[in-house]
DNA sequence: CAAATGACGGGGT
DNA sequence: AACCCCGCCATTT
């Protein structure tokens, strides 16, 4: 089966089903926390290979900055916008606040969290 | 093996 | 903000 290595798809799955409801985080912060940095990409990869009836809350997976990484007017694009609705994360012109709903980012603390490694 | 492809990231204009 | 360009990296052509 042509797809990218198991062990590595399943540690990016696992890390983007533990995000909080209500929280989001970058394909960037997936990809570290899953212990391969700047393998951003690849997490995209893997989240487009999710079925549509998949459980895993791909929606609270942002671009950088909390664009919504789909193109305007997009399907996908859409949905995402109206799932983080329903946890309460409201986007605006595409964008959701980060250092409002980003994910173990207490608003404040972010260079110190930063410097400490996250967690 | 070289070139192209991405649900990306960062910087510059 | 809107673009453009380049770096990064696993996968695919």
């Amino acid at each position: 089966m042509t797809r990218p290595s198991d062990d590595r798809a399943a540690a990016i799955l696992a890390v983007v089903r533990s995000i909080p409801r209500g929280r989001v985080t970058t394909y960037g912060g997936v990809a570290a926390r899953a212990g391969l940095p700047r393998q951003a990409r690849l997490v995209g990869k893997i989240l487009s290979g999710l079925p549509g009836n998949s459980r895993v809350p791909w929606h609270r997976v942002v671009a950088s900055g909390g664009r919504i990484a789909f193109p305007a007017g997009s399907e996908s694009r859409a949905k995402q916008i109206e799932r983080l609705r329903a946890e309460g994360i409201e986007s605006v012109r595409g964008r959701v606040d980060v250092s409002r709903h980003g994910w173990a980012t207490p608003a404040g603390d972010l260079d110190r969290w930063l410097w400490s490694g996250g967690e």
